[in-house]
DNA sequence: TTGAAAATTCAACAGATGTTGAATACTCTT
DNA sequence: AAGAGTATTCAACATCTGTTGAATTTTCAA
């Protein structure tokens, strides 16, 4: 039954089986731990959302398709400013890192724990294929063509280790593992996606044009 | 209680739960699944092992010292054969990589299983804090001594923040989740762990030298 | 205000879960 | 072969799980 009215109480079963879920995955977190942090009856989630995978689709796509928006028009962004010679591999891998970024100066914890889920099902073997591809691979396709056209001589193999490699170290920073808290001894934080971006770019776009222009 | 003699079965409980863990996380698995697979009652897994908190810890720690073993070796390996100077970014990283693919060379599914568990751990804001430090870390902070070495110019955040990069990149190697095969069309498989280290390798030693030689 | 539709709670189910104590089978030393 | 120690199974428990149908409350248009 979709929602005829406001029910806020919907949507603080959302936001707290979104944080749930990210913390212990999805058969670590029962309905009756989500209802008793939203403070409503157990019935109600079931009520809303049907079975507890249907919960967990609906908390996993409520933010994908704010989140493909904004990467899209960031995307679009710096290759209209490019012109016709296409925007750098640094532009393509900010205009992919960033909107993430924005998300979280709003200062609303629902994104941080969003993006600790998408890291979590994005590293599953189970949950992985199941749900990433479809809500992310037509993008991710657009982001990998715009690295093609900035990186001319690579090889297809090539490109796609590459953007693996930087799936990679992304879903970790969105999982908020902590550890590199303690390993750094307090100098890097988990929390400081800004500090993470500005590493991470550099880093990647050196890792792709070593890898993708030396054929 | 310690075990006194060969017992085939308590293996076979390991086996089987190294690779039902490692797919479906600590929640999703249960005891009577895994007795199941190993063909084995129930109430032995509790014989041998306590617990399932246990069973779980005595899985991760099964393998744990032979890969840190083998990692060390490898490492000192190539900073002996340096000698004075010390061992160049692409030799530290290549001895941290290389061993995980000895450990499937030897064509036993158990180290898969396992290295997509340490996967799953690795990206787990639970697991990870509790489990991963204590096994690893030390063996940790003597590679990022061996790269400050090759990089003197490095300021500490840069280069824990690269070492954050190379270890998210490895992680969703070791989880095997085929979201690449998928994304290339088959180019690429995520059981090629050799082929996945041939283009990590030169993609985040680049990545160092970016991040680490500017400061 | 009334009444219907939506939201929420109440109460309970059938099955699954981790764990345990007692019973049985096995293995090896003497 | 006897027997002690180990490995394994059997049977059962209390608790927790997701889900449902009926009852109750809230919301809002007429």
């Amino acid at each position: 039954m979709a929602q005829k009215r406001a029910s806020p109480k919907r949507e603080r079963i959302l936001d707290v089986a979104e944080e749930l879920f990210a913390l212990h995955g999805f058969d670590g977190v029962t309905i009756r731990q989500i209802a008793a942090g939203a403070e409503v009856d157990v019935a109600l989630a079931s009520y809303h959302f049907g079975k507890k995978l249907e919960l967990f689709q609906a908390v996993f796509e409520r933010r994908a398709m704010l989140l493909n928006n904004s990467r899209r028009d960031a995307l679009h962004a710096c290759q209209k400013e490019a012109g016709k010679k296409g925007p750098t591999v640094e532009q393509i891998i900010e205009s992919f890192l960033r909107p993430l970024e924005l998300a979280q100066e709003t200062g609303d914890a629902g994104w941080r724990h969003y993006l600790a889920l998408v890291a979590y099902v994005n590293n599953s073997p189970y949950w992985g294929p199941r749900m990433m591809s479809s809500a992310f691979d037509p993008l991710v396709g657009e982001y990998i063509e715009a690295l093609r056209k900035a990186l001319p001589k690579a090889r297809d193999e090539s490109l796609y280790w590459c953007y693996h490699n930087l799936s990679g170290a992304l879903t970790l920073t969105l999982a908020q593992t902590g550890r590199i808290d303690r390993l750094s001894g307090g100098k890097c934080l988990s929390s400081d996606f800004q500090a993470a971006y500005d590493h991470m770019i550099p880093f990647v776009a050196a890792g792709f044009r070593e890898v993708c222009n030396t054929p």
